[in-house]
DNA sequence: CCCTTACATGATTGCGCAATCATGCACGGC
DNA sequence: GCCGTGCATGATTGCGCAATCATGTAAGGG
């Protein structure tokens, strides 16, 4: 093993001290010219990399940024990790993930382990962190985005959408679409699958068609296995529904293949829409209608956000970032009677 | 903010030197049983965490497990991320990840910069590293697993399974249902992937079926509209296909939405086998066979392995470890007219 | 022409911990 | 009863870097 080369060695060579180099590479604006570029060759020739851990320790911060997620099993995270880890590249920032598991307690501890590390920043999933941990982020100077909501309690950043507009946008499709007895599938009943259950309701009440009895959801986690369950119990307590809403993809595909099971047509006899858009349902036979949520962009965006205010001090408005959501209409809402709808 | 909690402050507490509070929790087998309750009580009371930054630069080796994967939207590696996350957990060390993005240059970059971090060890996926990153690799006293394969230049240790071998059993099954003319549909066709179709062709010619013509492939990456277009694709090229086994499932759901859509009857018309058994296989109706491969336990037995071998010396035989497969045999390749096949 | 000001660079110090070496102490053999 | 042995604990030091403060230097105003 050769010895490891240090900012004395780059130093040597360039023949300036060892913290002024420290300097070109970190506050490269007060150092001038002729002297940064000396550094800057002088690095490249010896081919010096700085020590993470010596620079953590020495200015009492890391270059680690604690993202937290409820979930590494769930497709739709994988898109936000997609999204933020491509955007994390090439800078000189790097993610650690932890899961919470769905549950505030553990995220508060994991919101603990991870200050401990004095971190540059902090991305965390939804806004019903126990009050304990909001207090704990709160009296920390580094900042922290909340992603998948854009309302709902916010400690510093927000980026995300709002659910239960998505879900009332996609039910108000289907009510247009002459689907009256709409049920609701949803798994997990998070916060945020809460949220599309209460737009559903609203979409619902405003048409005067809502019935309790349409509801089955369960806590267990989504699947599409359970989709074909929770239909299956829709259909014993409420025979007579036209169509379904699911609260997540799984759902919407296990669902669908009940359907051909049980010789159930879409979307004569069933409609039915999903929610997130994660592919599959695009390729099904026939082709299931979900809500298109911006996954990937929420990583990127929450990242994005992160390292601008991590160096500047965001103005009010900037701090609340809605990415929206695209209902992509299909065969399984498509009613061959009902008025033409764009479709994707 | 109040001051931070440092050796010091519980070496006195426990009226001890700092360097024993450092040892009880690094080389506990180093101090007497009285002081070590002393100094775990006192690190309790004063809810006392070691500063990661510190113990890396003094000790010049940071708790920092890097893992490089090829790609984060392949549902294959969340599922092995899954497993080594889970392990990871209450344990001191903390896993970082990166994406090759199927590149070995990439891939060789990564390596690089993660040395740089001192860390405890290496997860690594495949065998096809770069000769100049298997020398950096080798040069260096960290145990590195190497995930997915079994077989191929191993570096250290190897966790994985035989990617021949399981496409290998898959058309043996298939050719025992009486498919003939069983066609192959690849994308991607990373190494994992060429192995695969290896074993497909070893079992064709084996039975003396083998024709190239049946075997279509692309290098775009995975996904169920890509299944649709290759099997669309093969049937131009080889029309009398009776069966075709995928690469991967993606491609298999995708071919039987496909088959659906030219209302190609499964398995009458055509067998369909796919790999991975990444859940929608099991749902879908008719219902496609798998192969079931071991990714979370990959991620699980990496973990394991690597931190195992952080500690101890392993034995020659402990260096290899083959998970091994499963055929899940369902609707899409069991024939009314072939014996029974346990269905799993 | 001297002093002020602003900016560029350097010297010193300590971040919190663990490697290394040093010390203390009890016990057993002769 | 003396010394050697082995184990438990302590003192010192430095890991590599950046915060802080100190110093040097050039330009510009009175």
């Amino acid at each position: 093993m050769k010895k490891k080369i240090t900012l004395v060695d780059v130093a040597a060579l360039a023949s300036v001290s060892a913290i002024t180099v420290s300097r070109t590479l970190r506050h490269p604006h007060l150092v001038s010219e002729p002297v940064r570029e000396r550094v800057m060759a002088a690095i490249k020739e010896l081919n010096y990399i700085p020590d993470a851990a010596a620079s953590a320790l020495a200015s009492r911060r890391s270059n680690i940024i604690g993202m937290l997620v409820p979930s590494f099993s769930n497709n739709v995270f994988s898109d936000v990790l997609s999204g933020a880890y491509n955007e994390i590249e090439d800078t000189s920032y790097c993610i650690q993930i932890a899961n919470t598991r769905y549950n505030p307690l553990i995220e508060q501890q994991l919101i603990t382990e991870f200050l401990n590390l004095n971190p540059a920043g902090l991305i965390i999933t939804g806004t019903n962190q126990t009050s304990e941990a909001r207090s704990l982020l709160s009296g920390v100077d580094i900042p922290v985005v909340q992603i998948m909501d854009s309302c709902g309690p916010a400690i510093d950043i927000l980026v995300g959408f709002s659910h239960k507009d998505a879900a009332k946008n996609a039910v108000e499709h289907m009510i247009e679409q002459s689907f009256e007895r709409i049920g609701f599938l949803g798994a997990r009943m998070d916060p945020r699958s809460q949220h599309r259950m209460q737009g559903y309701r609203e979409a619902m009440e405003a048409a005067g068609l809502f019935a309790p009895e349409r509801i089955m959801t369960t806590t267990s986690p989504s699947s599409v296995e359970m989709g074909g369950h929770l239909l299956t119990a829709l259909l014993c307590k409420a025979p007579d529904c036209d169509a379904i809403i699911c609260n997540n993809d799984d759902l919407a595909v296990g669902a669908s293949f009940e359907c051909q099971r049980r010789n159930i047509r879409i979307p004569q006899e069933m409609g039915i829409c999903g929610f997130n858009d994660l592919g599959t349902t695009a390729q099904m036979f026939p082709s299931i209608t979900s809500v298109h949520t911006p996954l990937y962009e929420i990583g990127t965006c929450a990242v994005k956000t992160l390292l601008k205010a991590m160096h500047t001090q965001l103005a009010p408005h900037e701090k609340v970032i809605d990415l929206g959501h695209t209902l992509h209409v299909r065969d399984s809402t498509t009613r061959p009677t009902a008025p033409n709808y764009p479709v994707e």
